[in-house]
DNA sequence: GCGACTTTCCG
DNA sequence: GGAAAGTCG
């Protein structure tokens, strides 16, 4: 038998990744590699996470006895070199089932076989094969609840161990020049990030396990930003420190209510990741393109002012500096800072998704598109473009005693449960904040439903 | 054709 | 309680 290559990408894990299975199924020595291609990419928080899940991989495999090697540079020409040098007659990958890096891994497989080298794909990152589910017209879904209950009945999974023994190969000497670690980020802004999480696998495993013991206060509790009851899984699913089929499992197998919940968490995932294949250009344009008539504003400095966190409105701002702090916000502010960006802003949702790309550590092309233009009223689903959120409101119904404000906004910490959520209602806003919101919140809704309403009909 | 639809707000 | 849009079975 000759040897192999197995090309991490996404799927940075060991256990219940099946193309890995397979490869070590076909192959008695393997070549281990992970492809850094992203170096001209401004440094990003998903690469902070990256430059940590890669060095827990490579000591998970350091301790059966293997060597993760990162390179760096263009996979089109690294891949066939490692092949020649190596020998190796085949390349196996994850399935990134993303319609930009599948069309590349198709040209790749070509190339590669000029070479007699084949490139074999197993697994993926969805519990849907997006090609599958269709309407009663055969048609794509545009619409969540139908979609979910469509694809839910074919989800079945079963999670697969780790595989037990791989030898591995040693790089071969003429690649040697392109070894190159990820570095952390200088100087250091990610400092942060690691009080409130564990990249790579194990930290996944962790997480998981935590959360399915929580799971029946999930309903509950999933929507208050100061209580941890989401399942924070969203950058381990991002670069496949997990399957996704294992998370499904553990619900499945904690069953109720919570289970529910969270299993249809998962569905929106899945959904987001069909929207992305069925209609590609969602990532910049309208899914809707009757909104594409909208005039949004261009306020460099407003937007400078929603990023830093420095609008005035409590919940946003406390929402944005957890973000930039982090590497991660709440679902629920989530919505919230979108709302404020592109209803009272007036901004594109555009602006916002790109700020999100570049601070998330769990940025996902297809949720990304998918959530913002749900917030816009632009994208798929019923777009009840009059639902316009009251940061205040939601401030109040979710956070009322204050807790994440205080956490996030150290400024406000001495205003009581009541004025900590309008401080500019209160009449005395502390030094340091901003003395009331950018935008007036009663005439920014008006100007959004406006805006809104000239395009409608 | 008709009811149902994650995440709302205002009065 | 109403506003109000389009998709789906």
């Amino acid at each position: 038998m000759s040897p192999g290559i197995f090309w991490f990408r996404r799927d940075l894990r060991l256990a219940d990744n099946p193309a890995l299975d397979r490869a070590c199924a076909s192959h008695e020595k393997l070549l281990l590699v992970y492809i850094d291609d992203d170096r001209k990419q401004p440094y990003d928080a998903r690469r902070a996470w990256l430059a940590r899940s890669l060095q827990s991989l490579a000591a998970d495999i350091g301790e059966r006895g293997g060597t993760l090697h990162v390179l760096a540079g263009n996979p089109d020409s690294l891949l066939p070199r490692l092949a020649a040098a190596s020998g190796a007659e085949a390349v196996h990958v994850s399935a990134m089932q993303e319609p930009d890096a599948d069309a590349r891994d198709a040209r790749l497989a070509a190339m590669l076989a000029r070479d007699n080298v084949a490139l074999r794909r197993a697994g993926g990152r969805l519990l849907t094969d997006p090609d599958l589910v269709r309407t009663r017209d055969d048609a794509p879904y545009r619409v969540f609840t139908p979609f979910f209950k469509a694809a839910r009945p074919a989800w079945r999974h079963r999670s697969r161990v780790a595989p037990g023994r791989f030898r591995c190969l040693e790089l071969p000497a003429s690649l040697a020049g392109a070894l190159s670690p990820i570095a952390a980020p200088q100087p250091g802004w990610d400092r942060g990030f690691w009080q409130a999480w564990t990249p790579g696998e194990t930290g996944a495993r962790r997480r998981l396990d935590t959360f399915t013991e929580r799971l029946d206060a999930y309903p509950a509790e999933r929507d208050v930003p100061a209580i941890d009851g989401t399942s924070r899984l969203s950058p381990h699913l991002h670069f496949g420190e997990i399957s996704v089929g294992r998370a499904l499992d553990a619900a499945r197998a904690h069953g109720g209510n919570g289970a529910d919940k969270f299993i249809a968490e998962l569905g929106w995932r899945e959904f987001a990741y069909y929207v992305l294949h069925h209609w590609p250009d969602s990532v910049e344009e309208n899914h809707n393109r009757r909104f594409d008539g909208l005039a949004w504003r261009h306020d460099p400095a407003a937007l400078d002012a929603w990023q830093r966190g420095r609008t005035g409105v409590p919940l946003v701002d406390a929402g944005m500096r957890q973000l930039w702090h982090e590497g991660w916000m709440h679902n629920r502010v989530r919505m919230v800072v979108a709302s404020w960006l592109t209803k009272h802003m007036g901004h594109h949702w555009r602006d916002g998704a790109a700020w999100f790309m570049r601070t998330l550590v769990d940025a996902d092309i297809a949720n990304n598109a998918l959530g913002w233009q749900w917030v816009a009223g632009t994208g798929v689903d019923a777009a009840p473009y009059f639902r316009i959120f009251n940061p205040v409101t939601q401030s109040r119904r979710f956070d009322p005693r204050g807790l994440y404000l205080r956490r996030w906004l150290p400024e406000l910490a001495l205003l009581d449960d009541v004025a900590i959520h309008a401080p500019w209602e209160a009449g005395h806003v502390p030094r340091g904040y901003p003395p009331r919101p950018m935008v007036d919140l009663a005439a920014g809704r008006a100007a959004a439903l406006a805006r809104l309403k000239s395009v409608s009909g």
